[in-house]
DNA sequence: TCTACACCCTGTAGCAACTACAGGGTCAAG
DNA sequence: CTTGACCCTGTAGTTGCTACAGGGTGTAGA
């Protein structure tokens, strides 16, 4: 398989590939005689499964430990959900985050009325009392 | 006021408020005879309102329009509002997204039966059916 | 056979929004 | 008069790619 193929085959760019390759992520493949990476069923596998790790929003990171530990099939696999774990948590902040920032954006954009800039809401809300900004 | 000072004033790190002159959102203070900036009230309310921004979740992008908006009292501030509307559009999107990516890490972890690696639903979930990932 | 085109190669620079040095200068207190 | 906290500039690092520049390769049609 070249690059493209495999590139097509995981939804990733070309470029990408090659970058995972350099970070170690994907180990090199054999080349063909025009210097041409030639991949093998077991890229394709590993790559799908960066893919879907990112997909899920690990960082790369904890991907590289997913592997690794995907790659010792007799161990426990505590260690494994500790990872997903954290990441959950760390997804469950971002939302909060998120919400009550939604929250006070929402709030801000509702009072706005529309006028002028001097009297805008929007703008209120972001400078500090009463000063000029200019 | 001295950097440190403006920094510590506003919850910002000094070398940001050196980014921030650097990039053109703060603009240039006078400099002591040390070569010190010195910053006075407008650089104050300025940061703030930048920070203020940022907190909001607005990209440097949109703070840059957001002050050259506030900047100009008398226009209508339809354009400010159409800002404020993209962003929070934007937000909605991101919360939808990690929910969606929440509920899935949370049934793949969900499926853990806590033995080893091989039987790990959450690896299984990573990796392409039954292919070995080595 | 020539040539056009799609694909491949390496290496480097760019994105957001900072952050962290390195290697210096300044200033007030003890 | 020295210590330490602060200030200066400039550059490189972070994350996870993406986009060139400047070349080589392989194949299909004229």
């Amino acid at each position: 398989m070249k690059i493209g193929e495999l590139a097509s085959a995981t939804a990733t760019k070309v470029e990408t590939v090659r970058y995972y390759e350099k970070i170690g992520l994907l180990p090199p493949p054999a080349r063909t005689s025009a210097n041409y990476r030639a991949y093998g069923n077991d890229h394709l596998a590993r790559l799908s499964f960066i893919r879907r790790a990112r997909d899920l929003g690990f960082t790369l990171e904890a991907v590289r430990e997913l592997l690794t530990l995907s790659d010792d099939k007799a161990q426990s696999c505590d260690a494994v959900d500790v990872i997903a774990c954290v990441h959950l948590t760390e997804i469950d902040r971002k939302i909060a985050d998120l919400s009550a920032l939604r929250a006070e954006l929402d709030r801000t954009i509702g009072s706005c009325r529309h006028g002028t800039v001097a009297d805008c809401k929007i703008i209120e809300t972001l400078a500090p009392r009463g000063k000029d900004t200019a």
